[in-house]
RNA sequence: UGGGGUGUGGCCAAGCGGUAAGGCAUCAGCUUUUGGUGCUGACAUUCGGGGGUUCGAAUCCCUCCACCCCAUCCA
């Protein structure tokens, strides 16, 4: 069967048939504010999968601009989790936060251009003055402000003299523009926070629409592949960019995040679950974390796997969880030892057996080319599977019934003889 | 008449003008000391709806409809 080429490769290919670039460079970017999941499976298998299917290269890296989220275990859980997949980034753990002085350099440039400027509007106002989704929003009177007085107050910003919410630091595009993120989009605003890397360095740090593009850019990614809640961010990605000058330049493709019914998969409603209590961690084998899944006894091929059935598109959807589990179970089949349990026993005393011996039980089915066995005591009192006797069959059962006899893995056939009954 | 996206069988998803891949699920049969696995077969006269162009359309044009995203100093 040949496999269809999914969009991004298709594009990937393209790009590199004209020359745009001469090697394909891909990030795996999380905010490290909670474990990694299954959707982010799907995206390591996206990013790792285009930069080795292209001999390029993959870089991981922690996109830490919000030092009120972000915490040091949850940089170890992402690194576990794509080690655990398979996959070996380029180079060292790459952080955003490494960046700040670039990105902040950056910021003076597009300043001193007049394309940046330092608003004083509360949050409130900065909220009315964007306008909605009809209307066109109108622009700040700080917008005015000279380039000279716009750099003394970043650099005071950055000095800390202002409170949190005092002033902040917009991009001068267009208020009317019909794409909202287009409305002088925020750049970068006071916090007064320690950043688990960074600590007390900054007390202003850039937002995501000005950090991402821009740090793709200084690693020299090619292709930056999200999610499709980004696609109106997209042309401040490239606004920023193209505003800056900066030539052979990353540009952003979108996909379809991931979804599978029944399984919850919110960062924030996951976040709740092991705050609560609700589950013991992140690891909870209950939960839809890499962590869980590993613990639940999922393998890292049947996850890759999985992620290679459902495809990439642009398509809002809900994958079956039942796809999933098909993934496990034939990956899980050729490798797993079996051994039985009884959970919900029922006594079983063989009439016309005495003393006991050891059955040799395989630990593989007949199609499965592997050695090996453990011994299976076998006497005369033993248990079964509560479901596994009726007394009163439906049709189509194939068990222990009145008339209908049944033989035990790796040992005889049974007939029942007569039912006791407790009370 | 805000803008940006997406609509192919129950669920994913190929297809890019030449007469609907594949996977999951489901159903049937064979195999089977796991009602597992494996094998075989069935499963869209039709591609959100309606027009049009064409010898020919899921693919091009028009129009309508549905759903998702955007008004966090989150990412």
């Amino acid at each position: 069967m040949i496999q269809s080429k999914d969009f991004l490769r298709v594009k990937v290919e393209e790009d590199l048939q004209v020359g745009k670039y001469k090697k394909i460079i891909t990030r795996f970017p999380p905010e490290p504010n909670g474990f990694p999941h299954i959707g982010h499976a799907k995206s390591i298998g996206i990013n790792f999968g285009i930069a080795h299917d292209y001999q390029g290269h993959c870089n991981l890296r922690m996109d830490d601009t919000n030092p009120s989220t972000e915490d040091t275990q949850y940089v170890e859980a992402l690194k576990e989790a794509v080690e655990w997949l398979g996959f070996a980034w380029e180079g060292k753990v790459r952080y955003t936060s490494d960046y700040f002085p670039q990105l902040h350099e950056y910021a003076i440039a597009l300043i001193k251009m007049g394309k940046a400027y330092i608003d004083s509007l509360d949050e409130e106002e900065i909220r009315e003055y964007r306008g909605t989704v009809k209307e066109a929003g109108k622009r700040s009177k700080y917008a005015k402000r000279s380039v000279e007085e716009n750099l003394d107050l970043f650099e005071r910003m950055k000095k800390g003299e202002f409170k949190d919410g005092e002033h902040i630091l917009r991009a001068k595009i267009d208020m009317s523009a019909s794409n909202m993120k287009m409305r002088d989009p925020l750049l970068y605003r006071i916090r007064h926070a320690t950043h688990f890397r960074a600590g007390d360095a900054w007390s202003i740090y850039p937002l995501y629409d000005f950090a991402h593009c821009l740090s793709d850019y200084i690693e020299g990614v090619s292709h930056s592949i999200c999610t499709l809640e980004f696609e109106n961010n997209r042309d401040i990605y490239n606004w920023v960019l193209d505003t800056l000058g900066l030539s052979s330049r990353p540009y952003q493709h979108e996909f379809a995040r991931l979804g599978i019914n029944y399984t919850v998969m919110s960062k924030r409603k996951l976040l709740e679950l092991v705050k609560d209590g609700q589950v013991k961690g992140w690891d909870d084998p209950r939960l839809p974390t890499i962590a869980g899944y590993k613990r639940r006894g999922y393998t890292p091929e049947s996850i890759l796997n999985f992620c290679d059935q459902i495809g990439i598109s642009k398509a809002n959807s809900l994958v079956d969880v039942a796809q999933l589990e098909f993934c496990i179970r034939d990956d899980l089949n050729s490798k797993v030892p079996r051994v039985m349990a009884v959970l919900d026993p029922l006594k079983v005393t063989i009439t016309n057996y005495e003393g006991e011996e050891e059955i040799d039980a395989s630990y593989y089915p007949h199609d499965v080319p592997k050695e090996g066995y453990r011994k299976l005591p076998f006497s005369s009192t033993l248990y079964i599977e509560r479901d596994d006797f009726s007394e009163n069959p439906p049709k189509g059962y194939y068990r222990l019934t009145p008339s209908q006899s049944v033989r035990l893995k790796h040992a005889y056939i049974i007939s029942c003889q007569e039912i006791i009954k407790d009370s």
